[in-house]
DNA sequence: GAATTTATATGAGAAATCTCACATCCGGAA
DNA sequence: TTCCGGATGTGAGATTTCTCATATAAATTC
């Protein structure tokens, strides 16, 4: 596979392919589990992720939704967290895995893969500020208005309210009822199975705060 | 100064200091502020600051407290962010100060910088990633008890409360109410412009959730 | 020192959000 | 097919949190 060579290439000034194996994982299996303790890098090179996090309360907090291209495991990688996430493919998922215990003395000394590395863990964290913040400043209502835009195709919504609720940190029941809100104000219709945005300009109202 | 000597042979490979200065911020003074774009990297060798961003709402959030030794400018270094913060001198606060402009081709080969640059914002991110999760699952009561425990000192707590609101992402009024509440349950006590830790034990069960 | 801002404090009522209870619907397992 | 667990939807009442008003004390400015 060349799409590998040349893959491994744009992100390491080594040769990694000694390193590297190809995995695939099925709908609901867990790449990381709570409390385990990786020695891999996970590239997701095709799927649909789920990373969470189960508190002392019962509640679950849903962190995000890695989609291809993304990494997994880099946190545990530079040892800053220990076993507190759970990965779970939501869809069947590509890997690139790297043996990264066995390269770590190579990883640490590869300036464009650990240029690579700071951008991706500053991305992530420049995105948590951000939701963090929101979520300080803002009712579910705006929270919501930007998660329906981001997370629908075209003018379709068809996410598990489950899901949503989990992810937006807010129960389940108030979920329904802003809702059910913005399809009163004509903003959104239900269409069978899934919603449908009838007014994205207010949507974006809404969700710019 | 060999202090300076010592320290930029521990974070760099090359020798930093053409593009080293020092610099001092009095309290209140602004080492970022919303819409900047710094060219530079600030060490924070001493004192301590805050990081905040105010919405469209008015609302602020207050993101950290950084304190020595911590690092100021890296995400705007990596181009994940640009100029949505502001990082204020709370006090007086002395920084080392690198032109990244300047010296940026060297930092992006100098792994020994990298692999620190990743630490440090891989552990922010596992921080807010705490916090965000934590903040979607217990109300303030739980959320609280932690902030006491943690910005005590000893047994005495002595923060501004608009500033602990505007951190912990609740109205100040909504602060004060559970504050009168661990009160009058014994968990604290008022003493003169300052509280008590009274019952760390049962702060202690509480933050924990 | 007077004036002005900022922090502290508390009350009352409203809005946001949660818990629990219950009903329905659907897809997969036996 | 039947059964069952999970997802959906809705109601009622409780809890958490917010907004606004108001008052005083402390700190800053002039």
């Amino acid at each position: 596979m060349d799409r590998i060579e040349e893959w491994s290439r744009e992100l390491f000034s080594f040769d990694v392919r000694p390193f590297l194996e190809e995995r695939i994982f099925t709908p609901g299996e867990f790449i990381l589990r709570e409390g385990s303790f990786p020695q891999h890098l996970y590239f997701l090179t095709q799927g649909r992720a789920k990373i969470y996090t189960t508190h002392k309360n019962g509640k679950v907090s849903l962190l995000s939704f890695p989609a291809a291209p993304d990494l997994i495991g880099d946190m545990e990688l530079l040892e800053v967290r220990r076993g507190s996430l759970c990965v779970q493919a939501l869809t069947r998922c590509h890997f690139w895995v790297v043996d990264s215990r066995r390269c770590l003395p190579q990883l640490r000394e590869d300036p464009k893969f650990l240029w690579f590395l700071c951008n991706h863990v500053a991305r992530r964290s420049a995105r948590q500020t951000s939701t963090l913040t929101i979520q300080q400043a803002y009712p579910l209502r705006n929270q919501l208005a930007a998660f329906l835009l981001m997370a629908s195709e075209g003018d379709r919504y068809r996410q598990r309210h489950t899901e949503a609720a989990e992810y937006l940190g807010v129960s389940y029941r108030h979920l329904l009822y802003v809702l059910a809100q913005f399809r009163q104000e004509g903003l959104i219709a239900r269409e069978g199975g899934e919603y449908r945005i009838l007014d994205r300009a207010a949507l974006e109202a809404l969700a710019a705060g």
